[in-house]
DNA sequence: CAGAAAATTACAATGGGTGTAAAAAAGCTG
DNA sequence: CAGCTTTTTTACACCCATTGTAATTTTCTG
C-alpha cells in the first residue's frame, strides 16, 4: 500500500510522456500554429479531449516542466548557507536554472529544449505564456527571499528580483532575437545581471 | 487635397472607438471572458467582422493606446537635455508614463483606464499582453537609448531598461495583487526603482 | 452622375476549448 | 476469478475566436 507504483500511474505518465514528445516533434516539424491539437492527440494515440485532461491548453504542452525548475530554485533559496548575500543568491540561482535550460538536463525525452527555445521565441503567443510564468515565478520567489532573509519584506524582494529577472530576460531575448546562439545569449544575459549588481545609477552619462 | 480630414476617416475613427467604448463598457460589466465579441460588435452596431477589421483580436480592443504612450516615451528620450544620466532619464521617463496611466490623460473617452487595470490584472490573458507589450517596449526602449547615448550599445540598454522596467512592473503586480489601491503600487514601484538604481549589490546579508 | 476605391457585410469554415454522459480500464474485495 | 467502485478515456455536441471569400454598400473623384 505504501510507494505503490500503481499501473495506473505509470500509465497517466506514458501518457503524457507521449503527449509532449508528440507535440513537440510536430511543433517542430511543421510548427506551433500549423500544428492541431488533434494531430498531436492522434499522434499519442487518444483523443482530442484526453489532451486537454492533461494540458489546459495547446501552450501548456511546452512547458510542462518550468515548475519543476521553479521548484529547485525556491529550495536553493530557502536552503541557502547564512550569511550569503542576497545578490550572491541570486546570481546562484540564476546560473543554475540558466545552466539547466542550456544542459536539458530535466528534459522529458530528448533534448527538446532547443526546440521549445525556438518556438517560444518564434511564436507570440508562446513568448507571452513564458513572460507570464516568470512573472508567477517572481512572486514566489519573493516569498521565499523574505522568509529566508527577515530583514526585507516581500514587496522590496519582488522589486528586486523584478529587477534582476527583468535585465537576464530581456538581455536574453534581445540577443536570441538579433541571432544570436543559445550560449552567448546566456553570457549576455549574465553580463546584465552583474550590471544590475553594481548599480544603474551612475550608469553613462554623455 | 491636403490635410483633408475625410469623411471617411471620421467614420472609421468614431466606429474605432465606438468599439474601445462599447468592448470596455461591457468588460467592465459582464467581465472579459463571459463579453463575445459579436456582443461588442452589436452594442457597437457593426457586423462581428469589422470587429476584427479595427482589431488583430479581442484583447487588443484593451490595448489601443499603449503604443501612443510608448511614442511619448521614445520622444523623451530622443530629446532628453544632454547630460542628463541614463538614470535620471529612465526616472524621468517612467514617472511620466505612470503620470499618464494614472491620470487617465490620453484616455480615449470615459475614465477606463482604471478599469483596463483591473481587468488586466484579473485575466491571464490580457496580463500576459501586456507584458509582452512590455518586452517589445523594452527593445524600442534600448535602442533609441543607444542611438541618444553613443557610449551604450544596444544589449547592455537592453539590460539596463529590462532591470528598470522589470522592477517597476513587477512592484506594481504585486502591490496590486496583495490588494493596494494604484496610487501605492506607483509608490512601491517608484521606491523599486530607485534601490536597482543605488545597485543591488550590498543588498541584505542575514 | 459614373465608375474606382475602400469599407462593411454575410457566410462558411477551421480550430481551440468545455461539458456531459456513456464506455472502457484498473483497482479492490471476497 | 467475479462483481463492484473509481478513474480514465472516449464520443458527441456545443460555444466562441478568428480567417477567407465574395457580394454589397459607402465614400471619393473626376
Amino acid at each position: 500500500m505504501v510507494g505503490e507504483v500503481t499501473l495506473r500511474e505509470r500509465k497517466k505518465l506514458r501518457t503524457r510522456r507521449a503527449l509532449v514528445d508528440a507535440a513537440t516533434r510536430l511543433f517542430d516539424e511543421k510548427g506551433y500554429v500549423e500544428t492541431t491539437v488533434a494531430e498531436i492527440a492522434a499522434a499519442a494515440e487518444v483523443s482530442t479531449k484526453t489532451f486537454f485532461n492533461y494540458f489546459p491548453s495547446k501552450e501548456e504542452v511546452l512547458f510542462a516542466d518550468a515548475e519543476v525548475r521553479m521548484r529547485i530554485a525556491l529550495r536553493m533559496i530557502a536552503e541557502r548557507e547564512p550569511g550569503e548575500s542576497l545578490g550572491d543568491l541570486l546570481l546562484r540561482v540564476i546560473d543554475h536554472v540558466l545552466g539547466l535550460i542550456r544542459s536539458d538536463a530535466l528534459d522529458v525525452g530528448m533534448s527538446t529544449a532547443k526546440v521549445r527555445m525556438r518556438l517560444v521565441m518564434a511564436e507570440p503567443v508562446l513568448q507571452a505564456r513564458a513572460q507570464q510564468l516568470v512573472m508567477a515565478s517572481q512572486i514566489d520567489l519573493a516569498r521565499a527571499i523574505s522568509r529566508s532573509y527577515r530583514t526585507i519584506d516581500e514587496l522590496t524582494a519582488v522589486g528586486v528580483v523584478g529587477a534582476f529577472l527583468g535585465a537576464a530576460q530581456a538581455t536574453v531575448v534581445a540577443s536570441l532575437r538579433r541571432g544570436d546562439n543559445v550560449e552567448d545569449a546566456i553570457t549576455a544575459s549574465r553580463a546584465a545581471i552583474a550590471a544590475a549588481l553594481h548599480g544603474l545609477a551612475g550608469a553613462v552619462t554623455d
